[in-house]
Formats: structure tokens, C-alpha cells, sequence
DNA sequence: GTTTGTGCAAATCATTTGCACCGCG
DNA sequence: CGCGGTGCAAATGATTTGCACAAAC
């Protein structure tokens, strides 16, 4: 059973045709995905769903601790799940959108001692990279969402 | 002379009161401010300023290279001047709001190899740390603008 | 049957923009 | 003067919300 499912049984929230929808769509993949390119997605499917409820169950998603908001200095904002998928920080290229995942023990080390030397405790961070992929099978269609 | 009215008058562009207003009072400190907070702070002044008024200017400055925009998860964003200051990422407290600068130059060497690793030319990186400080000076106000 | 979820359209909120007037050069 | 700059109010665009209806339990 799907992990959303379990979240929403836990809480005593309703499992929808449209919860069921969101999640199926999101978990089948790995994705950095924008609410209006998923609602874009789902718009030819059999059951119709609206954009308020694709940001309704995004929201819960994110609150259940499946799903991961990004902000990637566009004006709206990028999720991607984070079932089964390590902590990571990203690359993103100017050009084309496209987006790398990267991780590096020893960044995350230095974080932390940054935090702590200044007396923080960690809540959370993210280190996002930008800068030009040149690559030619993604890097010719300027600035996807 | 400001920076800010040598980089006007290199471009050609008007010298006006609310622009030497502006820079006065941005180059006059550095801290991380906010539009809304930069408005208020000129509001009481003898010329009055306008919040449009506001954003263009600062909007100006970033394209001039003497201001740097940042985006610390909240739905406004922060500038700050980058004139004598060199590159730095920041720890944010999610209790009051307060901004401790920081730089590791380890840091900053391996996200250069992670993005040359993956492909990618740098253009620029944003490195947040989230976090409580638990200052009794500060983390007493919650949700500082 | 209740209560929670959904769709729609209207509301928000930071930021941007059109336009008539103002002031720098 | 002439054109860029400013203020105001209206526009924008992603996200949120109120409300009446629909669906889950």
C-alpha cells in the first residue's frame, strides 16, 4: 500500500480518487515536478482534478514527510518525494532547467560545524548550485518548468 | 562618492532623491532587510518614497552587481549590500528571524568539483543552514521580518 | 447521515506595470 | 525643454480560501 495511504488512514483523512491520483502520479517516479505541470498531467486523465486540490494534497504530502518543497529561485515551487530517496542537494542549470541531485558527506560535515560553531542547531538546509549544463540533449529547450 | 551614483551616471541614468536616499541608507549598515522593511524605514524621512519606487531601485542595484537578493523560505524575498563584502552563505534562525553570515572555503571548493563533476559551469550557489539560535538577545521575537 | 474533500471563483500578497505628472540634466 | 523617474492604483501570478455541493466512512 502506498505510503500516503498509510499517512492518511493514521490521521483520519479521507482517501480520495484524487489522493490516490496525486500520489500514484508522484510516486511512480523520480521527479522535480511544479503543481501546475502535475495538475498539466493529470488534466487528460479520466477523473479531472482541480489546481486548489493539487495544493491541498501537496500540502498534506509535504506535512506527512513524503514529499520535499524546493525553492529554486523560479517565483513558484518544486516537489519532489523523498521515499526511498537519501538526502541530497541540488544542481540546477540555467539554460535548460534541468536538474542534478548530488550529495557530499563532507559539505554536510562542514555544515554542521558551521551551525554549531555559530550556536545553531539544525533544523535543516539547502545548498542549491546554479549554473550551465551544455548538454545537448536537454540544454536546447530554454527554460522548462 | 557612493558606488551607487557612479554606476548611475556610467549608465547614463538620473541622479534623484530617492535613490541617494535609498543607497544612503542600505550602504549605511550592512544588514539583511527586506523591501517592506526598507519602505518603513524611509517612511518617517522628509521625502517620502514609494514602495514601487522602492523595488525599482532595487532592482537596479542587483542588476548593478552592488546588491544581493536572497531568498530565505519566506514569501518575500532579502537583499543585501555586497559592497566590501566578500561571498558568504548564511544560517537563518527559524525562531527570530536572526542571520549569522559564515564562509568555508572547503565548502565552497567542493561544490565547485561537485558541479565541474556533473558537467555543469558555475554561475552561483545559495547555501542556507535552518536552524535555532536560542539567543536570549534575539530569539525572544518570533517571525522578525 | 455526518463530516471531510473538492471545484469554482474570488481573495491574498509580494512584486510589477500603465499612465499622468514631476524633476534631473 | 525632453526624457527618464516617481507615485498611484490597477495588474500579475502563484498560492490560498470561502462556500455550496459531492463523496468517504
Amino acid at each position: 500500500m502506498l505510503a500516503f495511504e498509510e499517512y492518511l488512514k493514521e490521521k483520519g483523512l479521507k482517501i480520495t480518487n484524487q489522493r490516490l491520483l496525486v500520489a500514484q502520479k508522484i510516486f511512480s517516479s523520480h521527479n522535480h515536478f511544479t503543481a501546475e505541470g502535475l495538475l498539466d498531467e493529470l488534466k487528460d486523465n479520466k477523473d479531472r482534478i482541480s489546481k486548489a486540490t493539487i495544493y491541498r494534497i501537496l500540502a498534506i504530502m509535504v506535512e506527512a514527510g513524503l514529499l520535499e518543497e524546493h525553492d529554486f529561485g523560479k517565483d513558484y515551487k518544486y516537489y519532489e518525494h523523498i521515499i526511498g530517496h537519501e538526502h541530497h542537494d541540488h544542481i540546477i542549470c540555467m539554460q535548460c532547467g534541468r536538474i542534478v541531485e548530488f550529495i557530499d558527506e563532507r559539505i554536510e560535515e562542514l555544515q554542521n560545524k558551521a551551525a554549531s560553531e555559530n550556536g545553531f542547531t539544525i533544523t535543516g538546509h539547502s545548498l542549491n548550485i546554479f549554473g550551465n549544463c551544455l548538454n545537448f540533449a536537454t540544454c536546447e529547450h530554454k527554460n522548462k518548468k
